[in-house]
DNA sequence: CGCAAGAGTGAGTGAGCAATCACTCTCCAA
DNA sequence: TTGGAGAGTGATTGCTCACTCACTCTTGCG
């Protein structure tokens, strides 16, 4: 595994490293709030080359959220694995938790927010249905749970977004740790 | 097509007009996505025109906003008005088919989801925050439901912004009917 | 009437950015 | 040793768009 230290990469290799790039720079502005330029600096190589492995920015931002989604998938698996015990309930509120520990750092929310605002672009549209059926079946199948309880874990993990996006965890009024009540994590 | 009296209209009659038309246009393509000269054409006057009464684009999409969350509002009232009876629940329960009916063309909802994705923006955050308050507190007062049940109201409402940005109530699979299921209305 | 205040616009300007291209440099297989 | 495939870039292009400014037209008023 230890590489002789060359100059050169190959495009293989970069691939991966840009994308992680792009699912920071992405995160933070969007699609269009983010330049090619931004990833390219984040990556540590050309504004040019970055187009040379991903011919069109939309195609870029696809696979950021396809490594994203990813990310998801692995922490739910960790999660479920830590559950109390292996009831449905136990196994769903392990993963929301696992999944609140994640997104802490608000990267990977940010990124799925920023790709449903972007939805009607085909590839993103693409990418962001089938994240959303991975996590879905995941969720139903490692937990065994009924539809119900699966949809409902879904729609906390909205409204878990729109708490952060809104920064609602941070306002010390009534309506807002209603919203808030046992969905934030202690720091 | 030489409009005899083209009458001159004011300031202030002409900024709820050109709102309007930034909520149609922005709905679109979100703050980044929908140009002031698109508002500007939909509005039927100079770009030029839009800047001189809202001197900025950022705070036409904040204007845009606010109009959006007082027609939510509006419909919920209505809606609330209509319940079976006034359990807490048939109330929500009213309120929820109403903001369903509401959203059916998908202009007022896709203008949240845009605006979640902008909220770092100052005067959209904050824009953001006072229309979730509204939304919020009437839900409860209006409804004298539990904490729990109004926090359950606003999740499935942004359970309901992922379908519909997403379109997964077109998928004719298992999972997508699982997180479809109770919350589309017939066309 | 004369004129000021406000409505409304055409024609820019300058910045930013996706995408391209011609090019150099590195590596390795034969 | 060399040639070709692939890694990587600087410079540029063409365009879009937020925002500005100098200007005209309308209307109400003394």
């Amino acid at each position: 595994m230890t590489e002789r230290s060359s100059i050169l990469s190959t495009a293989d290799a970069r691939r991966p490293l840009v994308a992680s790039a792009a699912v920071r720079e992405f995160a933070r502005g969007g699609l269009h709030g983010a330049t090619v330029a931004d990833v390219a600096r984040a990556a540590k190589i050309s504004p040019a080359y970055v187009f040379k492995l991903f011919p069109r920015k939309e195609q870029l931002f696809a696979v950021a959220l396809e490594s994203c989604f990813q990310q998801v998938l692995e922490a739910l698996a960790v999660g479920a694995d830590e559950a109390a015990d292996d009831s449905p309930d136990s196994i769903l509120d392990a993963m929301g938790d696992a999944y609140a520990h994640l997104i802490a750092d608000r990267t990977l929310l940010m990124l799925q927010v920023h790709a449903q605002s972007v939805a009607e672009v085909p590839e993103i549209g693409d990418a962001l249905r089938a994240g959303l059926e991975r996590v879905t079946r995941f969720a139903k199948e490692r937990s065994g749970a009924s539809d119900a309880a699966v949809q409902r874990f879904i729609a906390y993990g909205q409204l878990c977004h729109l708490i952060v996006t809104t920064r609602v965890e941070q306002i010390p009024e009534e309506w807002a740790r209603l919203l808030s009540e046992g969905i934030t994590h202690p720091a």
